[in-house]
DNA sequence: AGAAGCGATGTAATCGATTTCAACGGGGAC
DNA sequence: GTCCCCGTTGAAATCGATTACATCGCTTCT
């Protein structure tokens, strides 16, 4: 491994000029700058990132906080925080929040030890004391978020949840019911206001009963699946707050015999790669989920290079992505008497 | 940020003495220890990675290539990694072959940089060439592999392929499709031969018409399903090289009017998480992902502990699961009859 | 008694890049 | 002609941890 040292012999130079070559190329004169790029290509020169972190006492990396990393969801959203952090000379680290036993004092730990030069916050579970440290790094939450004492990175979840309840509306669906996400998640309490308020505009009837509970996992889908077959009051369609409870609900509801859209309207929240596979293909909202990593390394080597912290909130659209798992209900019971 | 000089003032010791007491505390008197422990816990001090990475000429980090981030497959082959390396001191780098220009080129910069101290590649794709680069750190190949000089994990692909073939032949089929992977996959290759080799010790014709080609995508299979719709000579059943394959050509099938398994038996594999939720539900292989990670990471931090290269090659075991997309073809027709 | 051995600890060099400060040479202003 | 300034460059300190080597007491062996 060549060294700033051998590329400093090298172009006849020392090796501050070959440093401000390559950091700062307008301080440098031309021929100098020449001698010292035709060193570097000649050796394969890398820098080493160890001591240049030491010496400009960062960690040179970022660390992303999932709350479960076996979850399909966080894959594109961390390639695109990659992309951005890549070319800026930042790595990736990943880690698991729920891997440990306590991830509250694992997330100090994260923001105590000089271990990476910001943080992105993916799991809004994380109590708020946890974030009090001395001289902690940059935090961004994306997805979720913990109060508004953090800089965010979201999708318009209220509004989603409301192009959902609009569309089955329009279908002509009169019964609508929300399939939750965890009990307290932000995300399901803000996707389910979104749904209350769109009943309420539109005049609709809200009913505690049609309020099933899940925890965004394809498991409880089913699991919710099974408590609507028995329900005699049942909704005749059914809002998910995810995408792989709908498709869970879906798998079980036509386990049982039933028939998505026939007997029940169906629509969930995030457009994940499946949706436009499942049979029937699954009407849902698209969360950008690329842009939505880009955004929150964006804002975090933001706070990184100012040493500031601004705390904005960046919201990011969606949209209502329209396929075959919802339809009018009275033409779904011609469908199904012409079909028995 | 308390340092090693604070802990050693601290307690009235050197740096030294403070450094063995952490990392060779058999070298420390008793005492002495408890001393240095004492201002440990006092400071809350954490070590430097950046100085302990440059002082050991290490860099802290193994590199994950995997051919797609955003594909969900490899998420929870990542959480098994990253569950092996955090409790040794190693962060885990993510990084996508694809997401560049040039796949190659990108290799050999982590291999020389010194970015990383071992690398794990998903992909294989690439060309051994670029792996020839002078004091690369090691590398393990995972799922895929490259010809044979590198150690590797991988599962019993033509293995998992003959299970499948007998289970559709003991379902009852004699016509035995096969849905290939990417052209010159090796993972393809394998599972492929694994297919012949099942049809010809159970007496079965293979046909070439019988192969349609297909990626791994969700999208390749729902196009290879119309192909096979418009094929006079299609045979009864499907065995997919991939679940997502297995799932785009189920779905296409089903928009088509026609019923898996009824019209047609398909299996897939790698047992993804949405397989056991699909209408109906996906009989598969399955490949052990995590299992696959922690393999993975623990052969690479041995190769680097003891600084050998030991080609070796493990090979998972995998299994048939057994769901409800692969029928009787006798019986899947009276069905037929009875529901018409 | 003297040498040798051993356990415990300190001193100081070292890893490789960045950056402050000083120095140098030449051009322009007075 | 002298002075100052600016562009360019180099010498050397610095970041924080690790570790080879030296040192110092003591015990133990001959």
């Amino acid at each position: 491994m060549a060294t700033l040292q051998d590329i400093a012999r090298l172009a006849g130079v020392s090796t501050a000029t070959v440093s401000r070559t390559l950091s700062n190329p307008g301080l440098v004169a031309e021929a100098t700058r020449a001698a010292v790029l035709a060193a570097v290509e000649q050796t394969g020169y890398q820098v080493n990132h160890a001591a240049r972190n030491l010496r400009m006492q960062r960690a040179g990396s970022i660390i992303a906080l999932v709350p479960n990393l076996a979850n399909p969801f966080f894959s594109q959203i961390l390639a695109g925080i990659s992309s951005v952090l890549t070319p800026e000379g930042f790595g990736l680290l990943v880690a698991d929040t729920q891997a440990g036993p306590d991830p509250d004092s694992r997330l100090r730990q994260y923001l105590r030890g000089g271990v990476a030069d910001g943080l992105i916050l993916f799991d809004g579970n994380l109590s708020l004391a946890a974030l009090d440290v001395p001289d902690s790094p940059p935090v961004v939450a994306a997805c979720e978020w913990l109060g508004d004492t953090l800089p965010s990175v979201r999708v318009e979840n209220a509004h989603g949840a409301e192009l959902a309840v609009r569309h089955l509306f329009d279908a002509g669906h009169r019964t609508i019911g929300y399939l939750t996400g965890p009990k307290g998640n932000v995300l399901n309490v803000t996707r389910q206001e979104g749904y209350l308020a769109a009943l309420a505009t539109l005049g609709l009837p809200s009913n505690q009963a049609w309020i099933y509970e899940g925890d965004f996992s394809l498991d409880s889908g089913a699991m919710a699946a099974a408590r609507w077959i028995a329900d005699p009051m049942r909704p005749g369609a059914m809002f998910c707050a995810s995408d792989e409870m709908a498709c869970g609900f879906m798998g079980a509801i036509q386990r049982a015999g039933l028939h998505v859209p026939r007997d029940v309207s169906v629509i969930g929240f995030d457009n994940i790669e499946v949706a436009a596979h499942m049979t029937p293909t699954l009407t849902t909202i698209r969360q950008p989920r690329t842009l939505i990593g880009e955004r929150a390394a964006n804002m975090l080597l933001k706070m990184i290079a100012t040493k500031s912290i601004n705390i904005e909130t960046e919201i990011i659209p969606v949209e209502l992505v329209e396929r075959s798992s919802v339809a009018n209900p009275a033409h779904a019971s011609r469908a199904l008497v012409t079909q028995n």
